[in-house]
DNA sequence: CACACATATCGACATATGTCAATATCATTC
DNA sequence: GAATGATATTGACATATGTCGATATGTGTG
């Protein structure tokens, strides 16, 4: 998935149907308790392993994977294979600019 | 609704299952295209009446009203009756939290 | 009260999404 | 290559969600 447009803001401006269309995307990703916790983990911890996750929330290892899948695909998290094992890391920028579109301007 | 609680964070420690409850919530508020579109309508000019939201985005007037509740019902907008009409403003602080759940801590 | 206008709600429908058991795929070891 | 371990994918299922036409509800006017 291509990046989040810098600096998009939805507060502000009339938001064009494309931006809508890429940050409903990404806050369809973050509309999942189960994935909000695995990306908090994720985030406190720097680097996860996959391993690590299946079991903290209590639910089956086809679910953390499949919400894993989500969260990378919407951009907000990237892996990395070690071996058997799949490292994850949140990718700042996606939140960054999430974050960013929900700021209001300060002039 | 309930307010979200004030500086919950979810990129810094362990999200507790009630806070990632509330914020998926309030996140699928957001996960849609319209919606988004709809509230930065509102947020652009600081407080619009229904009517004025009927036709801009090219969907029908019900689902328009039905975007509009859930919005109201994540607690995003607040409503007011003015005869016939019925105006929108964004509530701020929802948003703000929502930022602040999207925020690293800086130390 | 009847009528007009604004807007919410209902019901139907198609599509999307969360969950899990079973299984496929990838990496490692012997 | 076979066996083992980690993890993704598949398929089935139940539930949720976006959209719209029809209609209900609330407000204002004569």
């Amino acid at each position: 998935m291509e990046k989040v447009a810098c600096c998009t803001r939805l507060l502000t401006v009339p938001l064009p149907q494309s931006d809508a269309d890429e940050l409903a995307a990404r806050f369809k990703a973050l509309a999942d308790p189960a994935r909000l916790r695995l990306l908090s983990l994720i985030a406190e911890r720097g680097e996860v392993c996959a391993c690590e996750l299946v079991g903290p929330l209590g639910i089956s290892q086809p679910t953390v994977s499949h919400h894993l899948r989500v969260l990378f695909e919407a951009n907000l998290v990237e892996r990395e294979r070690r071996g058997r094992w799949i490292h994850y890391r949140v990718i700042d920028t996606t939140v960054d600019a999430l974050r960013e579109a929900l700021t209001q301007t300060t002039v």
